[in-house]
DNA sequence: TGCATCAGTTACATGGAGATAACCATTGTC
DNA sequence: GACAATGGTTATCTCCATGTAACTGATGCA
């Protein structure tokens, strides 16, 4: 009786689907914080999905060190990129999309995809919705 | 000499490509809060893709009647469902998704099926991550 | 001597997401 | 008269994501 929809197990009962929480929250969240995506999409962009460390940080309008450091180490205990640390001076680090990480990409693309063309269609949506409830008083 | 990915525009410079912020962070982080997508889960499985106020408060494990609320109140705002408000008493509430929340489920699909298959290689990696660092000292 | 480079780390402050719980109006039922 | 059902709103609290800014260490360069 137990099914599964987008990652999410649930069972079906007399007052209608319920679900439980599970895996996908996670990998949603992580890309929706406020900077994972822009880094997978520029490594997304560059030769061999790899650059420096200073690279990202140029590439990347308003990010800090500290939140780029932060946001990379997540991506790289999630297995979704790989630090190449060389011990030079001064240090140069590179940061690559991993094999699981560029798996990733056509299925994002296709989401990413859907939003593109239904970006104009949401903001319409919101100024109707904000206006309309303004109007209550 | 402007292109785009991922719904951002990016300009290619001599050092890299260089993002600038747009649309998709936003749909990604209302599908990544804590409960939106479970709710779009939900709603997709549902006949007519369309449930009462009851009956997804008691399809969502956890979810306060408060959250629930707010989150019914953004997907609305966004144009990704209808809410239909029947003046009885009790009074009655039903949530549909639009045409365009509905249009939104096979991209949505993709990229979840792909979290589901990689979900226990993220974890794997995530273990491994912590266990590593948990030596240096 | 002093400053720049690179890739961070650390300390501190803040806003907002989310949790919890009480309250609301109307009606039917016990 | 008390209570349940429905679909909320409101107040208060906590915690976490994020921002800002200073500091680090080895070296090259002026």
């Amino acid at each position: 009786m137990s099914q599964n929809i987008y990652g999410r197990p649930y069972t079906v009962t007399a007052r209608g689907p319920v679900l439980t929480p599970c895996a996908p929250h996670d990998v949603l969240a992580r890309l929706g914080d406020k900077w994972t995506i822009l880094i997978v999409s520029l490594l997304s962009l560059a030769p061999e999905n790899r650059l420096r460390f200073s690279e990202i940080k140029n590439g990347i309008t308003g990010i800090s060190q500290r939140m780029l450091t932060l946001t990379l180490r997540n991506l790289e205990r999630d297995g979704l990129l790989v630090r190449h640390y060389f011990p030079e001076v001064p240090p140069r680090v590179e940061y690559e999309l991993s094999t699981m990480g560029k798996s990733m990409l056509p299925a994002l693309e296709g989401f990413t995809n859907w939003i593109r063309s239904n970006w104009t269609a949401i903001e319409a949506a919101r100024q109707n919705f904000d206006s309309r409830e303004q109007d209550r008083d």
